[in-house]
RNA sequence: UGGGUCGUCGCCAAGUGGUAAGGCACCGGGUUUUGAUCUCGGCAUUCGUAGGUUCGAACCCUACCGACCCAGCCA
């Protein structure tokens, strides 16, 4: 573990002075999706910040599935989330939580606050009650029906939860304030009818407790210190304390609110993901390309890197905009500590060593990673056909061109200096073959005449090697900001974030190599196998990401 | 004058009365069998603006400007 001496962020500070004050014994979080839909970046955030906090702090974190609305939910995300959440290194306490866990308790409680004369059942349909709610700047009127009396709107709510009136005809709604400022006090929703089947309750309620209702209240279950959640919710805050103040909760959970995570070149509204996926756009939720968890894993992200990209971004109540380059110096800089090294050529060029006897081949040995040794070695089988990639050789160059030319010699990564002699050129005029000459007694050394190589080119045997697609990936959009000020971010999609290579060579070594491991193909970037189309046959390679590219700068 | 929140380098972000941390990005030098890595150096006289208080202000006060959030029987 290296020393971490970042300042602590506001939440932390709390956390740390509420210890240090005995406001609270041991710190309780929790992290509380709604299972209806797919975790991404921005999500990784709260994960990040909840389970961070009670591993720094000693405590506890909790994954509770806030499902409320059994319309939009399904089992699916709900295991989905927890593979999420699992690989990105995390593991909650205790058993998984539902809010629905606690409807038994929810509804007694609110039945007490009806008992208190607190909450009534409301007739208003959905365009009346917004009617009454009145603007922001007016003030709403009181439902004619707040005045019913405590018997009535007992038995009325029993009605509900016996299933005796359709959806929309009622809610059970608390005693607000229609003229308070926040729109959230003007006697909010509680309950509603809702006739469908729950994914962990089945048809037991037809009514069910809004978020305002069950989210401190299953705080206050749990046992939950400091219930941190994104800015969004600041003015819900006034009514989750009234609940813990107005109910007979067992614990007083406290809410704090962050500022959520936004990264530039994508977009995160589940929405509009899900237009990606429909349109076509992407494979999947977890096409290499999507800003979801699943979809930097199968990218080939390291749930360290992200980690790390979180941690290093911050938390604050600013708005703002993370620059994905942060996001990518992460995982360059986990991979390149990590990734095995290996050669690839991505468009091959046949090159024909003149000076090397056709009948020899020799195999070279070399390291895994330049300075880990773990890592192990690798072998390059090396013969007098090789090849190398197109952009790696010019017929004639500039001396900023620092690869192979006529004339002019270069270092096979690992292997000998050659010299270019002459370029064979198809009818077209394409060059389809270089000839060249290795300088003797350069494995190793540099040539004896002092005449030192500009540059460094990577290569691979022209007949033992092994056969590969590579799929290299570009941002999903060429506007910063796709989304903002009510763009279209259909509008600014990048035509070119999916370029298929086929016929790549790789060296033999991949062919046996753990389909999970990430290497550096060197001078190329870093890649896995994509966990959809490779196959032991028919590799198939994600570029995670590129190596850092300074020429021409 | 509806309420709330937020404004520190291109981006993120420390700092909360004692004279602007750090990271990313960017720009230079060095090393290098990856144009990578590594390494060395540069990069806010200034903290939304304008006043005020103070020996001293990004931090306190006042006014103004700007951005964002809230009118779901979503979370």
């Amino acid at each position: 573990m290296t020393e971490n001496t970042r300042p602590l962020n506001f939440v932390e500070k709390i956390v740390k002075e509420d210890l240090e004050n005995k406001v609270v014994q041991s710190v309780q979080t929790r992290f509380p999706p709604e299972p209806n839909g797919y975790l991404h970046i921005g999500h990784a955030k709260s994960i990040c910040l909840n389970f961070g906090i009670a591993q720094t702090f000693g405590g506890h974190c909790n994954l509770r599935f806030d499902d409320t609305n059994p319309e939009k939910e399904d089992i699916e995300y709900v295991e989905a989330i927890k593979d999420d959440i699992r690989w990105l290194g995390y593991q909650w306490s205790g058993e998984v939580k539902f809010t629905s866990n606690y409807f038994d308790q929810l509804h007694a409680w609110a039945v007490e606050l009806i008992e208190n004369d607190k909450a009534y059942v409301d007739d208003l349909d959905k365009d009346a009650a917004r009617a009454s709610r009145g603007t922001l700047k007016e003030s709403g009127t009181n439902s004619p029906y707040r005045s019913r009396s405590v018997e009535e709107n007992l038995a009325l709510f029993e009605k509900m939860r016996l299933g005796e009136f359709d959806e929309g005809h009622c809610t059970l709604r608390i005693k607000g304030d229609m003229a308070s400022p926040n729109m959230h006090l003007r006697d909010p929703i509680i309950y509603r009818i809702r006739k469908a089947s729950h994914h962990q309750t089945g048809d037991k309620w037809c009514i069910y407790p809004s978020y305002d209702f069950a989210h401190g209240q299953g705080d206050a279950i749990e046992g939950v210190t400091h219930s941190i959640c994104t800015l969004e919710f600041e003015e819900h805050r006034p009514l989750y304390n009234w609940f813990i103040d107005n109910l007979s909760v067992p614990s007083k959970p406290v809410q704090y609110e962050f500022s959520r995570l936004e990264v530039n070149y994508t977009v995160t509204s589940k929405r509009k993901l899900k237009q990606l996926v429909d349109d076509g756009i992407v494979d999947a939720w977890n096409d290499p390309r999507m800003p979801t968890i699943s979809g930097m894993r199968r990218r080939g992200f390291t749930a360290a890197a992200i980690r790390e990209f979180i941690d290093k971004s911050g938390v604050s109540r600013n708005k703002g905009v993370v620059d994905v380059s942060m996001l990518e110096f992460a995982i360059r800089e986990d991979l390149n500590n990590n990734a095995t090294r290996a050669m690839c050529v991505l468009r091959p060029l046949k090159v024909t060593l003149t000076n090397y006897p056709e009948d020899k081949t020799e195999i070279l040995t070399t390291a895994g990673h330049p300075s880990r040794e773990d890592l192990g070695t690798r072998e390059l089988p090396f013969s007098n056909t090789l090849l190398i990639d197109q952009d790696d050789f010019r017929e004639e160059a500039n001396k900023q061109f620092k690869r192979l030319v006529i004339g002019k010699r270069t270092r096979l990564r690992n292997a000998y200096v050659i010299e270019a002699d002459e370029a064979i050129k198809d009818t077209d005029g394409n060059i389809i073959e270089v000839k060249a000459r290795i300088i003797e007694n350069t494995l190793g050394n540099n040539p004896e005449d002092g005449i030192k190589p500009k540059g460094v080119i990577h290569w691979v045997d022209a007949t033992d090697n092994v056969d590969c697609e590579v799929r290299l990936y570009d941002r999903l959009f060429n506007d910063p900001a796709p989304d903002a000020g009510g763009k279209d971010h259909m509008q600014s999609l990048n035509p070119n974030s999916l370029e298929i290579l086929n016929g790549c060579k790789g060296e033999k070594g991949l062919a046996t190599a753990d389909n999970r491991i990430r290497f550096q193909f060197e001078r190329e970037g870093y890649f896995v196998q994509d966990s959809r189309y490779s196959k032991p046959d028919a590799l198939v390679y994600n570029r995670v990401i590129s190596l850092r590219d300074t020429w021409g700068k």
